[in-house]
DNA sequence: GATTACTTTAAAACCATTCTAAACCGATTG
DNA sequence: CAATCGGTTTAGAATGGTTTTAAAGTAATC
């Protein structure tokens, strides 16, 4: 595969040693169209390719890729742990019966004024969150 | 107890029978100062008191209390549901470490310029989350 | 090629939440 | 007051996403 290069490259670059397990899910993962993924919607994924692997190990990966900078985590969706492959600042509309999310690119929104932070805090990240519905 | 006169009126105006169980929630949720409260964290409140109640009640407690708009329901965080006795359009600091929410004014926060939403679909809340967490 | 350190795995454990079915009110009626 | 009837509470079991465990497997190093 040739297209494995590029992926084996992303993972040395973070520091993960490029096993055959960490290249599936980077194949699947980093494509260059971002996407929102979940252990589970991932192991699916896997098993349509004829393959597969533990969940276990599709929870480690993600985990291992968020620290390593290659995926963000958003806000857990009716209890399933949701990554963001789009590392950029943007927002989210989150589809309250699916749980589906759709990225808002940040120039769409504009947030002013912030509210100074706790004494002794930092802030980390930030998010606007639009819950829709499908009109009836 | 003449307080709960007041819990109990809450309770028939939004169709749920005053059982000892909901004017004991009640009485820790309407207080007239706002909070984020789960179940869990709840049992402990009224374990406190030195009374005792089943968790799948709290969570009933809660879920209708939420169904009758006497609650909001916040994003779960940590894996837990948070609910919120502050029920007017507000943000949120989210304490990474501790799961813990504070509010925002929403005075305090400008958000300008919507974005349009996904065809067939229909807004039905938003909210602005700041991850902030203890600097070092 | 042997050693060492890291990875994967199946299975068990975990834990917040929900479900179940039985006991328990509390109001209403005869 | 007793019988009844609907909603309510409860303990305990079940559920389901996630994490842990400990053993087997694999990649890197020498």
């Amino acid at each position: 595969m040739s297209g494995d290069a590029k992926i084996i490259e992303i993972l040395k670059n973070a520091g993960l040693r490029p096993t055959k397990q960490r290249i599936c899910v980077g194949r699947l993962l980093f494509t260059g169209k971002h996407q929102h993924v979940s252990a589970d919607g991932l192991q699916l994924q896997i098993r349509e390719l004829g393959q597969k692997m533990a969940l276990a190990t599709i929870y480690n990966c993600l985990h291992q890729f968020h620290n390593a900078g290659l995926l963000k985590k958003v806000n857990a969706v009716n209890d399933v742990i949701m990554f963001d492959t789009n590392l950029s600042y943007h927002h989210h509309f989150l589809n309250v019966d699916t749980g589906e999310l759709t990225d808002i690119n940040k120039e769409a929104v504009s947030i002013a004024g912030l509210p100074s932070l706790p004494d002794g805090f930092e802030a980390l990240s930030m998010e606007l969150t639009i819950r829709v519905k499908p009109q009836i």
